[in-house]
DNA sequence: TTAGCAAGCAAGTAGTTGCTTGCATAAAAT
DNA sequence: ATTTTATGCAAGCAACTACTTGCTTGCTAA
């Protein structure tokens, strides 16, 4: 790994626990074993890191093209590789989205990626439903299955202690259950 | 509105958005339309303030009252209640939910109230399904209902666009459709 | 009328923060 | 073998930040 590669990584792992301002560019220096004047030479000021550190994580297209891998074209499958992908997806991106949570200041729309990603959920759904083998409304399902997805992940990051007694994949094929029984033929 | 008062609101609006090291005492007080000498003389420290803030606007017990004297004890019509009720109580507290948010520091705990929430709602379909109204599995039900609610919160906060096409109520009532199909009567 | 108190105001202090500069050194490239 | 490049280190700077002090002003209540 490179010098450049150490500070993008603990600047992340700083700014996502602590945010921008609450972490200096002396701390981020120790904790990479660089010196400060390194940063600076490489970066050239902290905001410029920032937005490298940003830039650099930020992941937009492969999590539709991971989804179309897993998808098998049968909706009883399909529905909970839906969930799993994007439980999965947001997981591996967790630095990532506790940084853009920290950073929020209004205009920006953080979470990006969920959109595309529901969006393409209720496009699957609509074209199920013309050919007759789903019978719910696809935006509220897609919406539904993406929510209860992202409340599980924000309950992982900030309080573990309520999902202590459940496993996650259970919860996910109840709730494709419900969906099966109630809309797919 | 005391001076006390009018400060403690500022705080919470400028920590909820920025962060604790995000925002200065003079704009606090610039913000509060008061001299940045009386918060000191009011509060003492930057970080006196801000432990006030939480314990000025935290709300422990209050949730599980409202939710007492809301229930029907029938429960086709108190799975809705749950829900709704527990999105309500986010949404008044949604300040102090994003300051939460913004001041993870990874030993600390955070949405103890979603907990005590999450457990209430489980006793409650235990007790159901020892009088035989209720087939599913509580905790399980219980945190489908709880995450689906806290991941709309989250969208709501994070990218409202996800949600722009849907009723949020229209989403609860399907959830709630769909439970009662699969494990009520 | 007087006294007390809450708040404002101006000025200042000590420490921090982002960032710069000059110099030394060692490895890499020529 | 010599130059270039990358990094460390020490020192410093200007701006900022939390917090303090001394003094003034205006309101309230005895």
């Amino acid at each position: 790994m490179t010098i450049e590669d150490k500070i993008l990584k603990t600047s992340l792992e700083l700014f996502s626990k602590y945010g921008y301002s609450g972490v200096t560019t002396k701390r981020i220096a120790t904790e990479s074993g660089v010196n400060e004047v390194t940063i600076f030479r490489k970066f050239e000021s902290k905001s410029k890191l920032f937005q490298e550190v940003i830039t650099n994580f930020s992941v937009e297209g492969n999590i539709i093209n991971k989804l179309k891998n897993d998808l098998t074209g049968i909706i009883e499958n399909d529905l909970l590789i839906f969930a799993e992908d994007f439980y999965n997806f947001l997981l591996n991106n967790q630095l990532f989205y506790k940084l853009q949570i920290k950073q929020i200041d209004e205009e920006s729309s953080k979470f990006t990626n969920s959109l595309k990603y529901k969006n393409y959920f209720r496009d699957y759904l609509t074209e199920k439903k013309e050919k007759g083998k789903f019978t719910g409304n696809p935006e509220i399902v897609a919406v539904s299955i993406i929510s209860i997805v992202m409340g599980i992940f924000t309950f992982r990051i900030f309080n573990k202690e309520i999902l202590e007694n459940s496993n996650i994949k259970d919860i996910l094929e109840e709730e494709v259950k419900k969906i099966i029984k109630m809309y797919v033929a």
